[in-house]
DNA sequence: TATGCTGTCTCTTTAATCGAGACATATGAG
DNA sequence: CTCATATGTCTCGATTAAAGAGACAGCATA
């Protein structure tokens, strides 16, 4: 059983984001449909251990040091200056394009590395942002090798955009997995394209993606497939180094 | 009132520490004092919630990539790369040390930046360690520019070297703030010195310092007062950017 | 001055957490 | 092979902490 209070407290956290990064009791309490008594309990709780801080001017209350702290702690552990860094800046420089590593965690795909495009036009992904699955080369390549049972319940989700052809949709899928790698264009906003190759552990379980992204009027087919060639050449050097950080 | 639920599975976090990164559940049950159910429960609650992740095969539990998420959004916040970056990498350049910036939070120095020196030994410190106030120049500046209620608070409390000779200690204080700046040497491990300036805001509340550190053979008490005036040169304008950080 | 806000506090009811112990499983020693 | 002793997880009753309504003080605006 899990505790509800610790659960319901955790949630809260989703609301403070790039786009809404602080907020005050009330406000919260109004987007969260929870009464504002709990909230300020919840925050003030959070602002006493750091993990938020509450501006002693406007009341407000953000991200604190804590998370920051955390975060630098499995940012060292994930060792992404060592290993794997030099591999994805070698191949940013061979594809021309900015080079991102995703990671699979809770059914959602989080970018943890970026080795950007030396272009003065390039793709720019965000450290640390989480991804739904359905959406662009370097997810859906995740997808395609997730195991079948887990693969199914996340596209009949109420917000996939798998659900209404779910067969058709599969099938493509498959075609992903067979083929090694995925390509996607534009799917996101229509600008950007991107290549991208799985990353599984030794018992072929997926970990992640290797993948890159630039302005969809770079993109062609031909292009395409030589750099994702260039990407699995890096693949199982990557692999293997994935999967020692990510196993001790 | 706080929610005690939430505080103590907070406080849990503090045990994932680079030196002890994966607890079992009756590991952390020992180390804690609390029984195994509870710890097992909470555990369970923050993996469930991304921010500990449970190994399958070991079963033990690490910090999770929602932290890692987090940590970035505060870190993007913090805009780091922006306006304070390029002026700690001039520091480091003129000083020839490894310049860092330090934030006060709850009663302790976050270091939040880090632009080390090009030189072949070099002091390292982690971005996002912690540190009480004790010890070491960039945290002592901060103990100086405390007010003088919580200094004494701090100064006063079980763990505080300085509860023992509280006056002269006090008074030492005193004489760094009459200085304007710091230095230190061999605090931490008798190999390194150190040498910083308080960060205030315009109210002249602290908020942090600005320091350098390097091995305590290249200090002398002449160079260390041309890095404190560098590093006074620096002092406005990275208050300036700090301020305007941490207000919006 | 009056009327909205805001964050915080108090208090009673309600429901969730606590904590002991049992259980299944895995590992290592005799 | 078997016994002993680890481990993580589950169940259940007693306790205690959280939920939720409302009141309060402070602040800004009209």
């Amino acid at each position: 059983m899990l505790l509800k209070t610790l659960s319901n407290a955790l949630a809260l956290l989703d609301y403070f984001t790039p786009a809404t990064p602080s907020w005050g009791v009330r406000d919260l309490a109004r987007a969260s449909n929870i009464h504002p008594a709990i909230i300020q309990r919840m925050l003030a709780t959070f602002s006493d251990q750091g993990f938020l801080r509450q501006d002693p001017d406007s009341k407000k209350y953000w991200l604190g040091l804590r998370l920051f702290e955390l975060g630098q702690q499995v940012r060292k552990r994930l060792d992404l200056n060592g290993a794997i860094r030099p591999l994805m800046e070698d191949l940013a420089q061979t594809t021309g394009e900015t080079v991102f590593l995703t990671l699979l965690d809770h059914q959602q795909g989080v970018c943890i590395e970026i080795a950007e495009s030396s272009r003065s036009i390039k793709y720019s992904v965000e450290v640390g942002h989480r991804y739904d699955l359905y959406l662009g080369s370097h997810n859906k390549v995740i997808l395609a090798y997730l195991d079948p049972v887990e693969r199914e319940r996340i596209l009949r989700l109420p917000q996939s955009p798998f659900r209404a052809r779910y067969k058709q949709q599969a099938a493509l899928l498959d075609e992903i997995r067979e083929q090694g790698w995925c390509s996607s264009q534009g799917e996101y906003d229509g600008q950007t394209f991107g290549v991208a190759v799985p990353l599984l552990c030794p018992e072929n379980k997926i970990l992640g993606s290797l993948g890159i992204a630039g302005p969809i009027f770079r993109f062609h087919a031909e292009t395409a497939e030589k750099q994702a060639k260039a990407l699995l050449g890096g693949q199982a050097q990557a692999q293997r180094t994935l999967y020692n950080i990510l196993s001790l």
